[in-house]
DNA sequence: ACTGGAAATGAACGATCGTTCAAGTTATAT
DNA sequence: ATATAACTTGAACGATCGTTCATTTCCAGT
């Protein structure tokens, strides 16, 4: 009996994060995000329970996103480090041009919330500290085919990578002027600490 | 004829920048804003003639005292590029504790705002770039001291100084555990690139 | 003391916020 | 066909948003 829903989930998920990306969590509107996902009041608090819901759902699904990706670039790749300074080129340069925001959507979260915003943030800290561990489980890989001395502590690679990751695509968002972005990540990759 | 204005607008803005330097943009209101700086809306249009206007003076009062900072920190200092340090030890270590924000109040406005907020945005970037001129100014004389070869870039050394720093102190909200950040900034003066 | 005018006040405006819910619609099971 | 329950709809709610302005307060100059 009844009838099933006629949205597509991921699509709309996929279309709220994208507004969320762009804007914010406090300039996103649920007015303009009901016209961004194409659904009224009604359906999205059936199926999300609150604005917070629709973000919270946004976040997890741009973590999973960005996870896949790496998957994607590593099977797609030769070696686990170069696997990792492709995803790190597509996530500093690429997204310059072809991204709701050329902030990574979780970087920005933790940014701009609070702890009123305690759950929100700590989905936000949670989803970038599992990214890291992917980090981690690459390097390691790296050591193990000798890409990476093994007396490297992975982590603290891995740690290195995500703050050059954010402050290169704060910086870029900063810049006006072109900066050499790709040849500083080549740099990351040729010099201390790798 | 006519009176004074009874307010000191140095503190009405250095209030006002402490609410937004805290909630960021967007979730700051114009209510919460009467209430921190103390004062009744007519007499805020009429000083600073919108909410914008409140967050410009703040962004630039909040530039005026970093490089103010900067300033003082070379003075008391002995060398330029240990000025440096310091500087960037206060910025990522202190503000964890005794700050409305561990975040850059250019930084995070870099990244919460869009080109929908053109002007505001261009202020915060011109900002954080005279920041870094400044840092451009401390190594130009740390190399003169002798303390940094020749043969390095000052504008380069100066740009990665800005990205180790938002790296850093985003890293150091995203992550609930402790990090050893002084030792990590240690590191970036003993090591590549200077 | 008086007065002109700048400064301060806070009620109020229309717009928009996040959210609710009664009514309407639709697909399925009988 | 009909009944039922799931899903959709959009008007409407009270709260709050950024902003305005008529009014009151207060001090400087005579």
């Amino acid at each position: 009996m009844s009838k099933k829903p006629k949205f597509d989930r991921d699509q709309v998920v996929a279309n709220a994060t994208n507004l969320y990306w762009e804007k914010g969590y406090h300039a996103t509107s649920m007015r303009s995000l009901q016209d961004a996902i194409d659904m009224r009041p009604g359906s999205i608090y059936a199926e999300f329970g609150s604005k917070d819901g629709v973000f919270k759902a946004s976040l997890e699904h741009y973590a999973r996103l960005s996870i896949m990706q790496l998957h994607g670039i590593r099977e797609a790749s030769d070696s686990p480090l170069s696997a990792l300074k492709t995803f790190v080129k597509q996530a500093v340069i690429d997204t310059q041009t072809a991204a709701p925001s050329c902030m990574c959507m979780l970087a920005k979260t933790v940014s701009e919330l609070t702890e009123e915003q305690h759950d929100l943030l700590s989905v936000a800290k949670q989803a970038l500290k599992s990214v890291e561990n992917r980090f981690v489980a690459l390097i390691s890989e790296a050591q193990q085919a000798g890409e990476v001395g093994q007396d490297k502590n992975a982590s603290e690679l891995a740690r290195f990578l995500q703050i050059q990751i954010t402050g290169l695509r704060m910086y870029a968002k900063t810049s006006d002027e072109n900066v050499p972005l790709e040849k500083m990540i080549d740099d990351l990759f040729n010099h201390y600490p790798f």
